[in-house]
DNA sequence: CCGTTCTCTTGACGAGTGTCAAGGGATTGT
DNA sequence: ACAATCCCTTGACACTCGTCAAGAGAACGG
């Protein structure tokens, strides 16, 4: 190995620790800026509220991220990430029909107790793409992980009851979006039947997906 | 009829006329504020960018709306007043259980397409109410007044066609809006087939509403 | 016709925003 | 140990925001 190897060798171990550093301090800001959005929504949420809840101050911010825009959509692909797994385990792991009509309905039920606020954010991203065109790209790409999320859970559904299904995928997608969203608003609007209803209303209408003409 | 009896009838036409002329600016004042709104959304509205869309300065606001929240609270309300009649003359007149599927796929498809803006906007308030606990009232209110208008024509359309109902006002709500929602997002993200779709899985879904067994 | 009230404009204020430049320590490579 | 680089703080900038006060001009009353 010559001099001049190793020399490149320590030099790109130094380039990916300093990019390995630079990411984690990304990711870093990047949740706490989630939290504060979750809190505050997207139009009261300023880049002091985000350093405020992080451990730094609010330069750092165009230190790490080039502007607001970058920040909140690297916010939002963070936010997927964590996302469109959710309820793979469900899937993988049903063995019936009524099992993973149970475990969808009680994942579902549960996520919107605990993850309230990071639901809301995502509503609320969402509408943001509706008026601005930045924001639609990674809008869409979210939206079409969770349709095929949904669908997965559909179609194992169909498959375990042995019964054809009666809608598309995005018309199932569409459907449990809208039940969500408005269990979302009920609860965080201080219904404490929110959730129960919720489970109990998604499996009724799981069940109806399947035709039984 | 005496002196006082004529001047007291004077003063009140007086107050009444200047009452209505009030009414009448505000009216005017949140047309434009609504148009404004749909246009731009809720977050990067300002009172300037209002009172630019119509033909007064930005002055003006404050004489007629003590501040910001109650002009958008004013809003809301003429948007709902719009809205909540909206496909009631086809419950009227349809018919048939088939005319009034066909009617309101129609009516929706076409709303779709026309007040697109106006649709966004309610989402974006809608959202809003899920963060700020100030426009919760008024957005709940409009909520269940949509959710009644869903329901007489779900209930009208079984009734129609003789089937009983396998669902609750509020899921058959949560659907059918979930469902504009997504065609809406898609319609404004530039898909040409957003409104024929919408009208086909409104239908689709309408049926399905339908207990057969 | 004069005085009062109603409408509306103008301009300013303080607060808050995203952005960026200057610089101080700390860390690192040699 | 010295120099260079990295990381972060501070403070400022230009701008926009909601709000309000002062006042001009029209409309209206007696």
């Amino acid at each position: 190995m010559t001099l001049t190897e190793v020399a490149e060798r320590n030099r790109d171990r130094v380039a990916r620790r300093q990019v390995d550093k630079f990411a984690e301090r990304r990711a870093q800001l990047a949740a706490a800026a989630l939290q504060t959005l979750a809190e505050l929504g997207y139009a009261r949420t300023s880049l002091r509220d985000i350093a405020q809840n992080s451990e730094f101050s609010h330069g750092v911010l165009h230190y790490y991220f080039s502007d607001k825009f970058e920040l909140i959509t690297y916010c939002v692909r963070q936010y997927k990430a964590e996302c469109v797994t959710r309820y793979d385990s469900i899937v993988a792991t049903a063995g019936s029909a009524a099992e993973l009509k149970r475990g969808f309905g009680a994942a579902m039920a549960a996520t919107l107790r605990e993850d309230a606020t990071l639901h809301r954010l995502w509503y609320d991203l969402r509408n943001q793409s509706m008026f601005d065109e930045a924001f639609r790209a990674d809008v869409h790409e979210i939206d079409q992980s969770l349709e095929r999320m949904i669908w997965r859970i559909v179609t194992k559904f169909a498959d375990l009851s042995g019964t054809p299904l009666a809608v598309t995928s995005p018309v199932a997608y569409a459907m449990f979006d809208g039940l969500f969203q408005h269990a979302l608003i009920s609860h965080l609007g201080g219904s404490t039947d929110a959730a129960p209803d919720l489970e109990e209303n998604l499996q009724r209408v799981l069940d109806s997906l399947a035709a039984r003409g």
